[in-house]
DNA sequence: GGTGAAAGGTCATTAAG
DNA sequence: CTTAATGACCTTTCACC
């Protein structure tokens, strides 16, 4: 679904300051609060907008060490390994790529020294075969979605 | 900071269903409505709880192609390619790796063939050496943040 | 616990494609 | 003619003091 530059004001908005409510917005927007009512259901139903869930950030709850690793998949194991690795806590998340048999996934621990028992518990499992783990020093840009939706906005 | 059980349930419950607001939360907790709203503020000023703000799905902005480039930086120009990547929109995150002058970024493209434009932006400056890209093809485990949560509360 | 405010729904009217 | 925006009114619900 396309969005257009209203929607990308909204949405910009609304991740800027999350809890001023349609009819604050409206009033931001310059827009009539049933426009700004419409316009974020049609952006929830388009699956633009997920939600509104809390931003939970894991170095506050103790996991301040991010890591990926890259694992490597013995044939027709996949099934298993990606229902071990959703077992794990600190897997945060997990995809599937190009190259036969790769995974890449995040992984967050309490320590380097932690990191390690992370690692083990992801490997430990039969079906993986060699694992490379990128350990995160630094986060220049932050998960972010704002510049790609106010160019989509722009192209409508 | 730690959290305990309610603190997990709580964040549990709002992941879920993020509108109830607070009076609906505490009643589903069996809890003090003065009880959740202080739990809510130590949440938010421990920074566990980051925000409110909403989900934006890339691939319903039209975006539906997502990879990880790893990209390795010649040395002492690492500042100018953060501003570069920075300035990128399909960048949607850049971290900085062990391993001398590398660096894993997320990105999303309109197409398959969309990518190759999306990385040719990326890496067509100078400072970038090399780059591996991985492309994604399916994600078992969304960026999730709850069993963590659970995890981190059972420890307390 | 009380109260001011906002959300969410419906409606008729108007504008624009 | 269809879609969207508007302003009005209403009721329920919540946030804040």
């Amino acid at each position: 679904m396309g969005i257009d530059a209203l929607d990308g004001r909204l949405i910009t908005l609304l991740d800027l300051e999350p809890r001023i409510g349609v009819l604050e917005a409206s009033r931001r927007l310059g827009v009539a609060r049933g426009t700004v009512q419409a316009r974020l259901d049609r952006l929830r139903a388009g699956g633009v907008i997920r939600g509104f869930g809390p931003q939970v950030d894991p170095a506050a709850l103790g996991y301040p060490v991010t890591a990926f690793a890259t694992l490597e998949i013995k044939q027709g194991l996949g099934p298993q390994v990606r229902a071990h690795l959703a077992g794990v806590p600190e897997v945060l998340e997990l995809h599937t790529t190009t190259g036969q048999g790769d995974m890449l996934c995040r992984l967050v621990a309490r320590s380097n020294a932690d990191l390690q028992r992370v690692i083990d518990k992801v490997v430990g499992f039969e079906g993986i075969v060699r694992a490379a783990t990128a350990i995160v020093m630094e986060n220049p840009v932050p998960l972010r979605i704002i510049p790609l939706v106010e160019q989509a906005a722009r192209e409508q």
